[in-house]
DNA sequence: TTATATTTAAAACGTATGTTTAATGATAGG
DNA sequence: CCTATCATTAAACATACGTTTTAAATATAA
């Protein structure tokens, strides 16, 4: 058992609470005591409770990004024509990699990507397009491949109307997935989660319209 | 000029900024200064900042579950098969004349109810299903009858995801109308968004599935 | 070991929150 | 006209928040 530092112990309190109870709804205190570190640590550590969830947010996109990019280019590389729905199983692999890489980590992440773009007014949008904007062209720029029927709006729009199944249904995928066992005696984790939600989202994104 | 009582009032401001701003960032000084009445007003017309909440998506529902709900009564009289994309168009007028009802009524509601479902943890859920049930139910149905290859289970999962692309597209239509215009010189309202999400959603639900 | 820098600790600060109180004003019924 | 009910107001209340301060403790390096 190895000694987890004060900063670490802060970033991994502080993600479950963000992920559980949004941004607005978690103190510092919350997170400190959870943590067992002194409330003061999380204003040395990383200077503001702001800074905190950026840095909560960059962990998991400093994993997360680097590996959709080069599963992209993989399939950029492989593939002459590309489908859609290949586009978009290129996230599961950087997706349910965050679960090894922490517990819960793929559904931790979703949880704070939608959380962050409810709560935040537009700043994560921001913030994600400036650090990690490269990825996002290249999915975008992927998309447009696979459905050249498509004009960029129509498919601006569309990413957007996938987004938020994924990160919705993500940030109650706790309590759905309860109700599911409860009415259904389904039994489903996040990963069948993710493969219920592609076919949906991929049919979305290339359907022809009205 | 008719006058307009205070408790009114309060309800105006406030759906206003929780729209904007969620309910845990929207103070009640906020509100009381933005509605030009005392701040002891609220808690005395409402009891306290939960209880305006609800009252302040009550207001919606009330209008908007029974017009729902006759909306689809009228579907299932009329067609014998029924398709999805025509459950879904049932949503439209429903939507649409929020929008007469209160200045952009369709946006606020849409944008409350997306907050409404992330913010309240779960709350939201339990009081539509126990307050406007029937309606969720009627739904259920038609979707089930317009998709009959699908498990009760399978649907439950996609209306989810519907419900995710509605809500938090809705929820910053605002800013991604914004960047529409300025991105691609597209003028986009809300009419004009429901009739971009409703074949993506459509598609979605009764794709065949992986 | 000593000097220096880094990290932790407890306490207080100032501000903002939801809520309550108590007094005043308005309104309608007998 | 008086009274009882309802509505509004200003002020205070208690609490919770993010942040800062000051000092002690700990680690680091010479």
């Amino acid at each position: 058992m190895q000694k987890i530092d004060t900063k670490t112990k802060i970033l991994n309190a502080a993600e479950q609470l963000f992920a559980e109870r949004g941004f607005a709804d978690t103190s510092l205190r919350l997170i400190t005591s959870q943590a067992e570190v002194n409330l003061a640590s999380v204003n040395y550590h990383f200077g503001s409770k702001k800074e905190l969830i950026q840095a909560v947010l960059a962990r998991y996109l400093d994993v997360f990004a680097p590996a959709l990019e080069s599963s992209l280019q993989t399939l950029i590389e492989c593939d002459e024509r590309i489908d859609q729905i290949e586009v978009f199983n290129c996230l599961i692999e950087p997706l349910l990699s965050l679960d090894t890489f922490r517990h819960q980590g793929t559904t931790m992440f979703l949880s704070l990507l939608g959380r962050g773009y409810v709560e935040s007014q537009g700043h994560l949008r921001w913030y994600i397009m400036t650090h990690y904007g490269n990825v996002v062209s290249v999915f975008n720029h992927v998309v447009r491949e696979a459905n050249p029927h498509l004009s960029k709006e129509e498919i601006f729009w569309r990413l957007h109307f996938t987004l938020g199944s994924v990160v919705f249904t993500m940030a109650s995928s706790k309590a759905l997935i309860d109700i599911a066992k409860a009415d259904f005696n389904a039994d489903v984790d996040i990963e069948g989660l993710i493969h219920r939600v592609i076919p949906f989202i991929a049919a979305g994104v290339s359907s022809p319209g009205k």
